[in-house]
DNA sequence: TTAATATACGGAGGCAACCTCCGTTTTGCA
DNA sequence: TGCAAAACGGAGGTTGCCTCCGTATATTAA
């Protein structure tokens, strides 16, 4: 072995060389066009009609997100950091019931790019509970923050709280995609069916 | 003009042919072979890896299925019929609240290959709509005769309504596929906001 | 039964999208 | 300014979609 071959630098992982501009450029391209691909002519798109809409090459964008999935998730991914990095932008520009108020209806967009890219992201993939688990975190996070500070500033009741607010938007919008859901349906119906049993007296 | 040579027969359009027998079997072929497909690779699974499990050839497939979506109908209609067709057979085994139980689990079963399927057919389809009225319907009627009789024979509670035990499973198990829902998302928003606001008086 | 014909069958083959591979170009660092 | 790492792009092999049509079979009428 030569003497420093593989460890010669030995720094932490966290400082490799700094990422290319064009590197990055491309993949924010990418993303962009894929997200205005996907919504206009569906989740089946030809990848390739990407490729052209963001202008590069097939091959890049294959570098970037070796699979559909891959290529879905990003836009989730970003979907879900605007509607994340907005907050402090929108608590400038506005008062804060109104900031509150704008970003719900953000939400409304997110929500419809989430009904589109999940059901192609399929309930399969293993990592995509984190990739929800950390989606869920960054929304409660701005959501909260800007109910805290409409409260604060005498804007909305202070009788309520962020999370309340949360589940009344997940009740408009939600859909169900988490796994378990079919045995916690059939305890709930065993349940039911307990609860419905004509009791012996009364 | 030969004498009789279009309207020759005019039959109302009623009396066709007779189906032909090895057509309806390859269709019922097919269509239990791509849910079984469906259920373990996927609703992307290659259509001509149906036709092979299912013993025929691919344009066979095409002449039944003219597209993807025929197919997932398809399967999703049979399944909706099956649950309807098997109310007699269970009031005729089991006791009227026994038969009330099974049917729910049945239920579930179906909801998991809606879960699956809906989403791939598409907010899209036109016609999907009276697919789907049309299965409420059957559905509810299935559930509604369970629900008497098993009042009847004092197996439940009396003082229940079919609709109010179709709507405890659909809470469970709804995934909501409506168009429209984003316009009255917003809506829903608007007024939440109206009520959140600080009344000046109180 | 048999003949006639509508109906159904199967798969070859053209087309389009997917994805890999590698020679060329660009960028960051010393 | 030089050079190696990183990124680029697209040709082309692979695979799935779907049409088309010659062959086979079920049904009906005689």
């Amino acid at each position: 072995m030569r003497s420093g071959s593989i460890n010669a630098k030995a720094k932490p992982a966290s400082e490799a060389r700094k990422p290319r501009a064009d590197g990055a450029r491309n993949r924010l391209l990418l993303i962009e066009a894929a997200k205005r691909a996907f919504a206009e002519i569906g989740t089946a798109v030809a990848l390739e009609e990407i490729a052209r809409r963001a202008g590069v090459g097939i091959g890049t964008l294959y570098r970037h997100f070796p699979t559909r999935e891959a290529m879905l998730e990003a836009v989730y991914r970003r979907e879900v950091e605007q509607l994340s990095e907005v907050v402090p932008q929108l608590l400038e520009r506005s008062a804060p019931g109104e900031a509150l108020h704008k970003w719900m209806h953000l939400f409304v967009d997110y929500i419809a790019t989430k009904r589109l890219i999940v059901p192609s992201l399929g309930p399969a993939t293993g990592r995509s509970s984190t990739l929800y688990a950390t989606s869920a975190e960054l929304i409660t996070g701005a959501l909260s923050t800007l109910v805290k500070r409409a409260i604060a500033a005498g804007d909305v009741r202070k009788d309520i709280d962020p999370s309340d607010l949360l589940r009344a938007m997940i009740g408009v919008t939600y859909q169900n995609p988490d796994a378990g859901w079919e045995a916690s349906a059939r305890r709930v119906i065993d349940l039911l069916m307990d609860g419905l049993k004509v009791k012996a007296r009364r």
